[in-house]
DNA sequence: ATGAAAGCGCTAACAA
DNA sequence: TTGTTAGCGCTTTCAT
């Protein structure tokens, strides 16, 4: 593999000259800079990342962090970083966890030593351990989930979404409405159901916890949380699901009983990009993913370029859009 | 940040030591290693990945090159290359090219830069260029799309695939087959394609080009196409869906229609692991995503290892789920 | 505008 | 088993 030397030599100047050629702020005569290039080419040199990591002690290379690599929420999240990131010369790392906090130290533990610029993450848990990457000065932006009280983060405004859907289904005039939602120890499942709660209560009416189910943020846990419902002595008339994958399940299995909405009202947090029925009977509640990566990228951008503001964290709204009356 | 040379002053050792602590082969006596270990463990030790990687002249890392990571085939195949990969103690970098040549090149350039251990990649299109790779002797793997003559690859049989699904609707009882593909630039649209054209003309069928339609890998390709074909003089009773995102398209339009399976027949080359309604009444033909990737993984890290057997292609089949009859 | 030289943090001979 | 030492390929003063 060829090295700054080997085109210095070839293009006869100074490895720093090369150095600065493909550095390009220090400014370099154009004959000179021609004759590297043409040296390079012809070496087919293709500079050093390590090395030049080395040196500077820092890469352009960032960190996503991500729970489900198989959820098209994150996917869709991804793409938002991607591009903005991209657009400012930075590559994406893309990191799945699987909710593992074992497997999410170990990536963030790969970011550190591998001296990545910074890291973008939706945290399995609120237990991540941020202190290596504090110490080693790399910027963290939380999406998602928020991690730490005072650090830059941007989540979704997950209780008003969960009280959108549930109002859109009180207004379409179901009454019995329970709520699915993802595990008790991740914040976003917590704040929906309490965006659910809030909703009922606020009109009068009662939000049992026998309506409430904890699962997994996955379609099976749709699935089941149906069957559960039904066999209830008294089954509920419509059911929020707590993210995409619960509301695929919730539509797979309520298809399957025979109960297609509107026969049974369901209002969906997140969107449905892969459902093969037409979903204008079901509620939607858009979360804007992408904008989010767009904007978690964005913030850590900004403090790679320097800004030292105090942290901030974003807070994005999602957008209802009830099922049509038929 | 603490260094080998803090950490060995610190434990009065040598920095050799510590390294030697940390790459784990070559012997430490205990009590020196014990010394080291808490030492580092005061100082907040990382070890550079950086300079190691500068060092040894490669990094335990492997680049997945995809084209499109918000379809779930591609994520499904990504989790099982990282299964195997993180298992063998690699970390992988998801890259996304979006099928754009540019961004792959630039994805390429930035795995040899950062000597990057492998790159795994399902190509953008036939024109990947994987010159730099090989004259840095990079061991590469091609998945789900071929790209040298001669290189390791796990692919599915398209053909077949594409043939199977053709036959499961002929058998079901329809005769007028249509086929909605990835774009004619893309092998695996093509071979699906063929597959359902041999199927056809096995049964003395005709497969008129007015019944094939090359569009985009994506869902808004099976939609306009249901449009298209449905509009023509001779309409098909049945459509073979070429991926599983144009088979997510050509299920939402149908039922916007009112023609929801087996009213047409449908068959879907893919999973639908997001559907919202049975698919009991559609055709599948499952491609093993995961265990192309989990292959592919275990394919690169064997050359990593050293194997140095000739290149191998391995093809690996879709299992037919067809519709049940009601 | 250009070159010489030091050093980023680690590993791998080699010596002891 | 352990220490000494010489780089890996680059960037960056400091001179010129």
């Amino acid at each position: 593999m060829a090295t700054i030397y080997d085109v210095a030599k070839l293009a006869g100047v100074s490895p720093a000259t090369v150095s600065r050629v493909y550095s390009g702020v220090v400014p370099v005569s154009a004959g000179k800079a021609e004759a590297v290039r043409r040296a390079a080419a012809e070496l087919r040199f293709t500079p050093s990342g390590t090395a030049r990591a080395l040196r500077t002690q820092s890469s352009e290379v960032i960190a996503l962090v991500i729970p489900d690599i198989e959820n098209p929420y994150f996917t869709e999240m991804a793409r938002g970083v991607e591009d903005v990131a991209n657009d400012a010369g930075y590559s994406v790392v893309l990191c799945n966890t699987d909710g593992d906090r074992a497997k999410e130290a170990a990536y963030l533990d790969v970011a550190v030593s591998a001296r990545m610029a910074g890291v973008i993450i939706a945290a399995a848990d609120a237990g991540t351990d941020l202190g290596a990457l504090h110490e080693h000065g790399r910027p963290v932006v939380a999406v998602d989930r928020t991690l730490e009280a005072a650090m830059d983060a941007v989540v979704m405004d997950n209780r008003e979404a969960g009280a959108a859907a549930t109002e859109a289904l009180l207004d379409a005039g179901y009454g019995r409405i329970a709520c699915v939602t993802g595990p008790e120890t991740v914040e976003t499942a917590r704040q929906r159901a309490e965006g659910w709660r809030a909703a009922l209560e606020r009109r009068g009416l009662a939000a049992p916890s026998a309506r409430l189910r904890y699962s997994t943020f996955r379609v099976e846990g749709g699935r089941s949380a149906v069957d559960e419902l039904l066999a209830a002595s008294d089954p509920p008339d419509a059911i929020v699901a707590g993210n995409n994958l619960l509301g695929v399940g919730v539509l797979q299995r309520l298809a399957e009983h025979g109960l297609t909405p509107p026969a049974l009202g369901v209002a969906v947090i997140g969107s449905l990009p892969y459902a093969t029925l037409p979903v204008d009977a079901v509620t939607v509640v858009r979360l804007p993913a992408r904008d989010m990566g767009e904007t978690g990228a964005q913030m850590l951008l900004d403090r790679l370029h320097g800004d030292g503001r105090p942290p901030r964290t974003l807070t994005l709204h999602g957008v209802v859009r009830p099922a049509q009356p038929r």
